[in-house]
DNA sequence: GACGCAGACTGTGTTACGTCA
DNA sequence: AATGACGTAACACAGTCTGCG
């Protein structure tokens, strides 16, 4: 039997909030978070798992007999769901081929492996979205306090009756009015109505604190 | 007994393919 | 021969049910 490479292909999500990469209170659950990562931990009753019920290979007609029994349902062994992760992580759907071949190795029905691959990629894009949902809460948290943060900084500047930040023109390095000096509200770059261009060395604290605190796109 | 996990099922939409007028 | 309508099978997915620990 081939062994199977260890990296995937698999879905992969990699998360780093802004302003959360070391913190405590973040659970590495959501750092760095492998969902197609198996869990491990002892898993209850480790090698007990057999067929729960009577092996299903002989009997696929007698669930529906009317009132016949009632759903049996079977236990994948150890060896079982480890190949079928494997597998999951080299490819999310199965050819009929692979199909067949994987129910072959693992004595299961072809049905069985594709309810289990059905399972596994829904299971997958719920946790995955989960995570996202997450991600996006703690995002907005950190965006939150970052505009607290700024608008407390204008309100200071304001009461302080600062003169407007000075900013060098690129081209003539004569001071820019800052009053062309504007944040767009959609991609929060700093612009100069003037000439957009000109803030591209800024160094006030102003604009220094609206550049470095820039959140960047969060790759999910 | 409540709960979460996971295997299994159901209903629906999509796509590919064959048939026929 | 080319084409569009129609039926069917296979598949994926979302939602749900349900047995079990």
């Amino acid at each position: 039997m081939a062994v199977l490479p260890r990296s995937s292909s698999s879905l992969e999500l990699t998360i780093s909030v802004p302003g959360f990469s070391s913190s405590p209170s973040l659970p590495s659950s959501v750092k760095d978070l492998d969902i197609n990562q198996v869990p491990s931990g002892g898993e209850a009753g480790a090698d007990h798992e057999e067929w729960i019920t009577a092996s299903m290979e002989d009997e696929e007609e007698l669930s529906n007999g009317g009132s016949g029994p009632p759903r049996k349902k079977l236990r994948l062994t150890k060896e079982q769901s480890r190949l079928l992760e494997e597998s999951f992580r080299q490819h999310h759907t199965l050819n009929p081929k692979q199909k067949e071949t994987l129910a072959l190795q693992l004595k299961l029905k072809p049905r069985q492996v594709e309810v289990w691959f059905q399972n596994r990629r829904a299971r997958s894009k719920l946790k995955q979205t989960e995570m996202e949902c997450e991600y996006l809460k703690r995002w907005f948290g950190s965006l939150s306090e970052q505009n607290r943060r700024l608008q407390r900084e204008v309100e200071e500047l304001r009461a302080m009756k600062v003169g407007p930040p000075t900013v060098l023109s690129p081209h003539s390095c004569e001071p820019l009015p800052a009053s062309t000096l504007t944040m767009c509200p959609r991609c929060e770059r700093v612009t100069t109505t003037s000439n957009a261009t000109a803030l591209d060395k800024g160094s006030t604290k102003t604009t220094a604190a609206a550049l470095s605190s820039k959140v960047p796109t969060p790759a999910l």
